[in-house]
DNA sequence: CGCGATTTGTGCACGCCTTCACAAGCGCTT
DNA sequence: AAGCGCTTGTGAAGGCGTGCACAAATCGCG
């Protein structure tokens, strides 16, 4: 989003290139495709065929077929994909092999839930340094963490490896952290604060906006009312004036 | 997503179609505006170019512009946008001008900073309804609502008008909650769990995996870190046995 | 060893989305 | 009233992503 270019004419000899071009779209999808891996894998499966894997990870096959042919071949004709292998694989790709530290900035509501959300614990992040601006925050141990005033962020980041950092402020203060993070050297942000961010070129801002998802299903909810009230016509579900109750 | 078609061949006289047909694009981007125009608004802002509410929402303004053309025209050409017609345009296509009750089901740690996320009610959706399959949770009281049995998840749908259901349970629960919400008639669902729903068509779903966001910056992270160290090249950084401590 | 069943990897076409560039339209000034 | 500057709305082009359909490759069996 923030990030333009990914190009990276790999010319290097050997077999598999060590950072193919993936399509963004591509790279959005492969840790749906390492979490269904991983269930099969606890399931005993040696081997899933794309069929079985895009069944798994709510894709189609074709498109699952072609982002793997991206990473190399890793399948094998009339068998399918060696399940440990494409793992392992996967989990190179996203850098996941190596664990990587978060900071998390703001423990209102979310920040506190993000703090013990086990969710990323188990896939290889881990939270590492808590901070908030508020002094009646400052000090609390939250999931065997002590929260630290942001004004430490950072040297805490320099010293304790971290190489994302998660806003979970209020929108006003999230423009002041993300430039913290940016100056102490951060170049993943991810930002629940709903506001945009401007960060320097080369550090990647990925936004979750809980509400904006509600509103986008709004919108659908409402697409769907006025259909099924007259297909294809003017809605009726509540519409200031015009038509009154259609047929049946 | 879940959904295939959005066609709407709205052929309806008078000028304003009620219902446009939307790109999804756009669409997951009205949200966006909507916020930006609320905050103008409140800064004392009459009218708005396309440059300043692109910049303001963090998008290119030709793509804004084309965005608001598919609602009509509500812009005036050398001066700009209405603000307060635009957000009242933007919030009557999003379907917000009614308001939307939201049920919450599955309250560990997520799930209880969601029922507080005061993000929600600012932005017109109420959660009115709580639920936990766990025994200990029901009858708690969470931000002024009290916590009921999933159980009794079907009838609250219907006696209390929930439109839109919430998951954040483990993933384990999620198909099961996903398979009540629809029976009790709800048709649009935000999924919180780690895992893939399937739902009969005509059912939106919609998914927010907090580890994906982070795996998407791992990725971005790994790729940028192979690339400052070896422009174009293998990767040093970690490469199966790989230097341990770099620098300093 | 050969054949058929199975499944991957991919060329190709199509549609959606983005971006550019500019004509059309509006208001202000003279 | 006419001209000028500014901004919207949009036609056209290009790029990206998806999905089909099939050739290539592999395994198992007779």
């Amino acid at each position: 989003m923030s990030q333009q270019r990914h190009g990276n004419t790999s010319g290097n000899a050997g077999g598999v290139p060590a950072f193919p071009d993936l399509p963004e779209a591509t790279i959005a999808r492969l840790p749906e495709y390492l979490r269904a891996l991983h269930h099969l894998s606890e399931a005993g499966a040696d081997t899933v065929s794309s069929e079985g894997l895009a069944a798994a990870a709510g894709v189609n096959s074709a498109k699952l077929r072609k982002d793997l042919s991206h990473l190399g071949s890793y399948g094998t004709r009339g068998v399918g994909y060696d399940v440990t292998l494409l793992i392992d694989q996967i989990e190179y790709i996203l850098g996941l092999d190596q664990r990587r530290n978060v900071a998390l900035v703001g423990l209102g509501n979310l920040g506190h839930a993000l703090a013990g959300y086990a969710g990323f614990a188990s896939r290889g992040f881990r939270i590492v340094a808590l901070f908030d601006a508020d002094h009646d925050q400052v000090g609390k141990r939250i999931h065997g963490l002590t929260v630290r005033h942001v004004g430490e962020l950072g040297r805490a980041v320099v010293d304790e490896g971290i190489t994302i950092g998660v806003i979970a402020t209020p929108p006003t203060a999230a423009q002041g952290v993300a430039d913290e993070l940016v100056t102490a050297g951060v170049t993943s942000i991810l930002n629940f604060a709903p506001c945009v961010l401007s960060v320097p070129a080369g550090v990647d801002v990925r936004k979750v906006d809980l509400a904006i998802e509600l509103q986008i299903l709004s919108f659908h909810e409402h697409r769907k009312a006025s259909l099924t009230a007259l297909p294809g016509g003017r809605t009726a579900e509540e519409d200031g004036e015009n038509q009154e109750a259609v047929g049946s």
